[in-house]
Parts: C-alpha cells; structure tokens; sequence
DNA sequence: ATTATCTATAGATCTATAGATAATGC
DNA sequence: ATTATCTATAGATCTATAGATAATGC
C-alpha cells in the first residue's frame, strides 16, 4: 500500500474506535511507523484533510451509482419499488464493505458542525433527496394509506434505516444477505408497500443488481 | 437550576454537538459562567464523570420499563407483539424526551472504547437482551418464515432500528407520534409479525402505555 | 532536482491540583 | 465549620512549521 493510503486507512481505524479529536497526529504516526511530523507531508492540513477523504469515499459509491438507478427507472417496467430496493441494497453493501466501518465517522458530532466538511454534508443531502423521491413514489402507488405528513421526513427515516447498519457493524455483526433483505424490506414497508411488491422487487432487485455493479 | 445540573446540560449540549474530546472543561466552564477549575468541585473525575452520568440517565428510563412490562406480560392477555410495541414506544419516548438529545453520546465511539463506561455497556446489554427475548416471542408466533439465523442478529437489530430517532433528531426532526408508530410497527414487521397482529398491538398499546409511564 | 523522511521546537492548548477567599449556617 | 467559588500554575499534551538529511531519478 502506498503510503498516503496506509495513514489513511489507519486513521480510520482509530478514529473509528477512538474518536476524531481523541485521536492525535502523533497516535497516527506512532501506529503508522513513522514521525509525528512526516504525516503532513502527505496531509499538509492533517487530521482533517484525512477525514475530508474518509468521508467522500464512504458516500460517493452510492452517490454515483443513484444516476445508474435513475437510468433504469427510465425505463417503463421497472417500478419504483425496484429502484427503492436496488438503492438501499448498493447504500447498504457500500456501508458493510467500507474499510474500517468508516461510516461511523459520518455521524460524528465533529463532522456535522464542521464547516470544513460542507461538501459531505452536500453530498448526503443529495442521497437524502434522492431517498425521498423514490419513497414518495412508491408511497403514491399504495395510496391506501396517507403518507409523509412533515416536509422531508420520508427520505431522513429512509436515510436513517440504512444506516442501521452502522451501528450493527460496530456492534460486531457481519452484514449477511439476510439483514440486507430485511433492511431493504423494511424499507419498502416504511413506504406502505404490499408483501406483493415487496417479493417482486426481491427478486427483480437481485437480478438488477449484477448490472449496477 | 442547581448548578451541579445546570452544568450537566451544558455539557450535553457541547458533547453532542461537538464531540466529547473536542469540548475541553474550559469550553463547558465559560459556557456555564465559571472558572475552569470550579468544574472539579462538582464533578471532581471531570468530564468522564459527567459523561457516564449522561448515559445513565439516556438509558436508566428505559430500563426500568423492561420490569414493569414482563410483570404485563405475565398476565395472560398480553401476547408479545404488544410487549415489544410497548417497550419500542417509551425506549422511543426516552430518546425523542432526552435533553440536548444526549443518546447521541451513547453512540461515540469514546463511549464505546472507554472501560470506564462498562456500567453503561452492560445496561445497554440488558437492553439489547430484551429485546431479543420479546422478539423472538413474536416471531415464534409467526413461524410462516425462518427467522434469527444468527446469534443475536434480532436484538441488535431492533435496538439499532429503535435508535434511528437519535439520528432523526440530529437532523432536526421532531420525534412525532407518526414517526414512534413507524418505528413501533417496524420492529414488528422485522419479526414477522402480520399486519393483523400489528394492527392489535397498536390499539393494545396505545391503551396500556398510560400505566407504564 | 525531487521526494520523503527526519530532528527540533514554538506556541497553544488542556487537565487537575494547591491553596486563597468569601459567604452561609451553626 | 462548610460550601462554593476563585487565582495561579505545573506538567502534559498536541499541532504545525522550519530546516537538515538522505535517497532516487535525470
């Protein structure tokens, strides 16, 4: 690995199981093998440029792969249970496989009143908007029921419900395919779908998915 | 306010906020109108004293509930789907009525790495342990479909799934009967319950929880 | 010449303690 | 006498910069 990319994975680690400001540049170092002063080398603004990078590579797969899911949505027979289903799917495969539990760090305290990290807070606004859109439709195609009372709350519980998987992780747990499919499911039913829909999406999600990969 | 309180809140504000080792005592000392050093009068283990005094009062509520609903679910009328609605709706209740919404802190990873908070660990582990119990009540009532492969994939789940509303909060979102209902009827539908059984526990509940509060 | 490290350190914190001071309650 | 604050400070960090050193690539 090269160097820059060894700080910053053992950076994440301790600031995942320590803390961001309990963390300090020379417990890096230290852990890393190298001069407390050498690390600005590779990070002249230090730990926060470390964090910056952390927490852009622990949203931007899912943010890229939104667009993917819009193109497909495009077309006529994919339904927006389906898409709901797929987005959840890749959030929740990117939280499980990212280094280090780096989502972690995203709910952090330090992160949302830092204004140096504004673009992530961006870009996690845009995932949210993009929860909330397909939410609402798949909402809208089960009228039975009145939903989304308040302003944005759809997309923020969506948002919050794949998140779970944070904690489950920092928990010790693996993310099986099985808590994957009760995530994505519980999703759905968050948005008044029917077992119907929710067992077509399943499967039509899983055959998908290979494509957005 | 007596102060030894007043200076509880304050910290809590700041912690949650900011992050615990970001906030130094001289940042809780100006902000609270005194000297640093005054801080060691009231809280002399300094802000690991105030911390672990956080995290019991943002769990101790909702512990003494468990008790109190088992004593419930002796009696022969009470199925378990309404137990866990009711022990989902005041942990829920806890959390959204938390000043500062002080359960963020009990997901830091300070927190979490610290022996000192062993005492808060192992009261989340009773936590976790009841809802472990009543949820696999409620899914072995439902036995159409396998459930809890893993260990104790459920109970982490459910609490896990409970505290979406501390992240919800941070958002800016009030926590609203709406949302506690969604949540409630979530961890239902994760232990297979069927939309019947949730329809009972809802009413159920809603009937029973005046006596628990 | 560029790249990557190092040593050394200034300047800014931050925590926790010792001991003074003042007010209150007996 | 007790309670609650204060001033002052030691000692331990922690960050970020200046400048030396050594190795590599042209």
């Amino acid at each position: 690995m090269e160097p820059r990319e060894e700080i910053l994975d053992i950076a994440a680690a301790l600031f995942v199981d320590g803390g961001i400001a309990a963390t300090s540049t020379r417990d890096i170092a230290e852990a890393v093998g190298v001069r407390q002063s050498s690390l600005y080398y590779h990070y002249p603004c230090g730990k926060d440029e470390m964090l910056a990078e952390l927490l852009q590579r622990s949203i931007r797969p899912t943010l890229d792969k939104i667009e993917k899911i819009e193109i497909l949505g495009a077309e006529a027979d994919t339904g927006p249970e389906v898409l709901l289903y797929l987005l959840v799917m890749l959030d929740v495969r990117t939280l499980a496989n990212a280094p280090r539990n780096a989502g972690v760090l995203t709910r952090l305290p330090e992160v949302q009143c830092k204004e140096v990290f504004e673009s992530f807070g961006a870009a996690r606004e845009e995932l949210r908007a993009a929860y909330s859109r397909l939410g609402t439709q798949v909402a809208a195609a089960h009228p039975e029921v009145t939903m989304a009372p308040d302003s944005d709350l759809l997309g923020t519980l969506l948002l919050h419900l794949v998140e779970v998987v944070i904690g489950m992780r920092s928990d010790g747990h693996l993310i099986t395919p099985t808590i994957e499919a009760i995530v994505a499911a519980s999703c759905l039913r968050i948005c008044l779908a029917d077992q119907t829909s929710i067992d077509e999406a399943t499967t039509r999600a899983a055959d998908l998915i290979r494509s957005l990969e």
